[in-house]
RNA sequence: GGGGACGUAGUUCAGUUGGUUAGAACGCUGCCCUGUCACGGCAGAGGCCGCGGGUUCGAGUCCCGUCGUCCCCGCCA
């Protein structure tokens, strides 16, 4: 144990094992950085206490695997270290084995410059040696055991589902897996257990949960993989705030066990609420929410600004950013991304030069302190009026008019708190803002297709008051104003510093419930037993009310770690291309094992 | 599928307007050094400038293609 010697342990015979971090020779006299997984002690070797012992450690180099026998010393006063936490003591060496040599490795893991990526991937059993990664592999696994056991003392079950499942093609796509034994069929890697946990509901255990892994055949980010690891729960007879209280508590144990505090509950808003503040579903609170300053403007700004007057005028504000150049000020416009009608006045100077009033009140409002950054976001006033608003805003209390300035709005603010972290500092480490959203919409139109989706799932209950819009809208599928628009969902995300860690619904139970959603999704029966057949006729045999949530797990311990990437937490993670740089996977396969699966490969161009 | 950044020694990087023999630091090898801890000193080795093609008297540098890594959009019910 490298890293646990101190003082105390003065006088005290000790074996050390572990790598050679550093080695600093003296002719003489050599120093030995010795590393583990616990840390890092200073091991001496003196000619004048034993030549022979000395000479072998000579031949030392780094990463080389040793054992070093010897007695714990305390150091001279005006040699200790204070920067290494066993800098008081060193091990002063009597007998040394090599118990293996090392090639020169691609780099070290106590370089202080970090090596490019793809070479600390091919290599990554090194890498993963670097006090960091080691750091942020313990911290996961701290993480998983302390949820483990909270939901343990809390009566849940862990319990395991298959890998090897089928393939329910909606959504994501899924990795396939094919069957010798059954030709030309296939499994899929599930995309989640949902069904599995649902159908444990079923099944009286009712109290469940897993840590386990799940696999998306999608595009990859710095924070999506195509293979990660879920804490996925589900009980029987929730409320959507039983399941909040036992995501809460387990979040404060696993968090504990990173050393954190955080003080549950959680605050909650509404998904419409959390749009308006913040132009997003998964609100940052770190920073202030959007101000409607539509009032501040007199009714010529309105005119000469162009802008659209009964839209919402939108101030974004970041504290403490300071002046900004006029380079700066004209960076910020290409920043943004109008989704669709909505204009950025990004100049907030130009703007007080002209209506000195008009800016005064907007700060006023805006409660604005010396160097807050403010940028205005606001609807062009001949931007198409979609003839469908009125509509809309019958059904939902957000339009989309008013839906793509919160939006646009919402991405800027984002990418301007990025862009002035380091002014502002309202990112740091160890400021936890958590947040339930709730309340999300059932269905999402979608465009391309011309018809109303599933926003969550379409196992999500809905409202227990909009069943009667549901009914009404059921045959309105293909219709952007039809009922569904207000059918809001028994859907909860909960949300870390503008980061989406977990998501989660109470199901439907009844089965005519969940037929109407299918028929409302424009499934039909047949197909709806095509594709969940089992899982429709197991809800015909008793099925308790039940709902859950799922939180990813690599994203939790990403926040914890204070890490960019999830591959940071990620022992063996992928590439952006989804390859395994160390295995080098995927690959090609034998002709042998594809005959065996009776599966022809339409090569590619070129091979 | 689209956009952007990057690719030079084992590693991190520099390399001017296209111009002689491509540099530095760390690491590595050898020698020296008895209190260093990112030890120090001296000497040395180490390069298909990602790969392929083109422009040019001349390409690390310009152009085209290609491969790889990263970031973003689409996508992720």
């Amino acid at each position: 144990m490298c890293g646990v010697l101190r003082a105390s342990d003065a006088g005290k015979k000790a074996v050390l094992m572990g790598w050679v971090n550093r080695r600093r020779d003296h002719g003489h006299l050599l120093f030995i950085d010795l590393r583990d997984r616990t840390g890092v002690t200073q091991v001496v070797f003196n000619t004048d206490r034993d030549a022979a012992v000395h000479e072998k450690a000579e031949s030392l180099r780094n990463e080389y695997v040793i054992a070093v026998t010897g007695t714990v010393k305390l150091r001279d006063a005006n040699t200790i270290n204070p920067n290494m936490p066993s800098g008081e003591v060193e091990l002063v060496a009597e007998e040394l084995r090599i118990l293996n040599e090392s090639k020169l490795p691609p780099f070290l893991p106590g370089d202080t410059a970090l090596t490019h990526e793809e070479t600390r991937l091919k290599h990554r059993y090194i890498d993963l040696r670097r006090d960091v990664m080691q750091f942020n592999i313990e911290t996961r696994h701290k993480v998983a055991k302390a949820i483990r056991d909270y939901l343990s003392a809390q009566g849940f079950f862990e319990i395991e589902t298959p890998f090897m499942t089928r393939s329910t093609p909606e959504g994501a796509r899924d990795y396939l897996v094919p069957s010798r034994v059954q030709p030309g069929t296939f499994y899929a890697l599930p995309q989640s257990p949902q069904m599995f946990k649902q159908i444990l509901m079923i099944s009286g255990f009712d109290k469940y949960f897993q840590i386990v892994r799940c696999f998306r055949d999608e595009d990859l980010r710095a924070d999506r993989q195509p293979e990660f690891t879920q804490i996925d729960l589900e009980m029987s007879y929730p409320q959507p705030d039983s399941v909040w209280g036992v995501v809460e508590g387990f979040l404060r144990a696993a968090f504990a066990a990173a050393g954190y505090e955080i003080n549950p509950p959680f605050p909650r808003m509404d998904y419409d609420e959390a749009i308006r503040l913040y132009g997003i579903d998964k609100p940052d609170l770190r920073l202030p929410p959007f101000t409607d300053v539509r009032e501040c403007l007199a009714a010529e700004n309105v005119q000469e600004l162009a802008i659209n007057p009964n839209l919402p005028v939108i101030a974004i504000r970041i504290p403490k950013v300071g002046d900004l150049s006029r380079k700066e000020r004209d960076d910020i416009k290409p920043m943004f991304h109008s989704k669709g009608g909505a204009r950025v006045f990004e100049d907030f100077k130009r703007i007080a030069n002209r209506y000195a009033a008009t800016a005064e009140a907007v700060a006023k409002k805006l409660d604005a302190g010396e160097g807050d950054l403010i940028v205005l976001v606001a609807g062009a006033a001949q931007a198409s009026c979609g003839e469908n608003g009125a509509a809309f805003a019958s059904h939902r209390k957000v339009t989309p008019q008013e839906l793509a300035i919160y939006t646009s709005a919402g991405l800027l603010r984002l990418a301007l708190a990025q862009k002035y972290a380091e002014r502002h500092q309202c990112f740091q480490k160890g400021d936890f803002r958590f947040l339930w959203v709730t309340n999300f919409p059932m269905f999402e139109w979608d465009e391309a297709e011309q018809q109303w989706m599933a926003a969550h799932h379409p196992f999500t209950s809905p409202h227990e008051q909009d069943m009667k819009l549901l009914a009404e809208g059921v045959e309105a599928l293909h219709d952007p104003l039809s009922p569904l628009s207000a059918v809001r969902a028994l859907a909860y995300d909960v949300v870390l510093n503008g980061t989406e860690l977990g998501s989660g619904s109470i199901r439907i139970h009844r089965r005519d419930v969940q037929s109407r959603i299918f028929r409302a999704l424009g499934m039909n029966e047949e197909e709806a037993k095509a594709r969940f057949g089992f899982f429709l006729e197991a809800l015909d045999y008793g099925t308790p009310p039940h709902g859950g949530i799922a939180l990813g797990l690599d994203r939790m311990v990403m926040i914890l770690a204070g890490a960019e990437s999830l591959r940071e937490v990620i022992p063996f993670p992928k590439t952006a291309r989804a390859v395994d740089l160390m295995v080098d996977a995927p690959t090609p396969v034998s002709e042998k094992q594809l005959k065996e699966l009776g599966i022809a490969v339409k090569k590619p161009a070129g091979l």
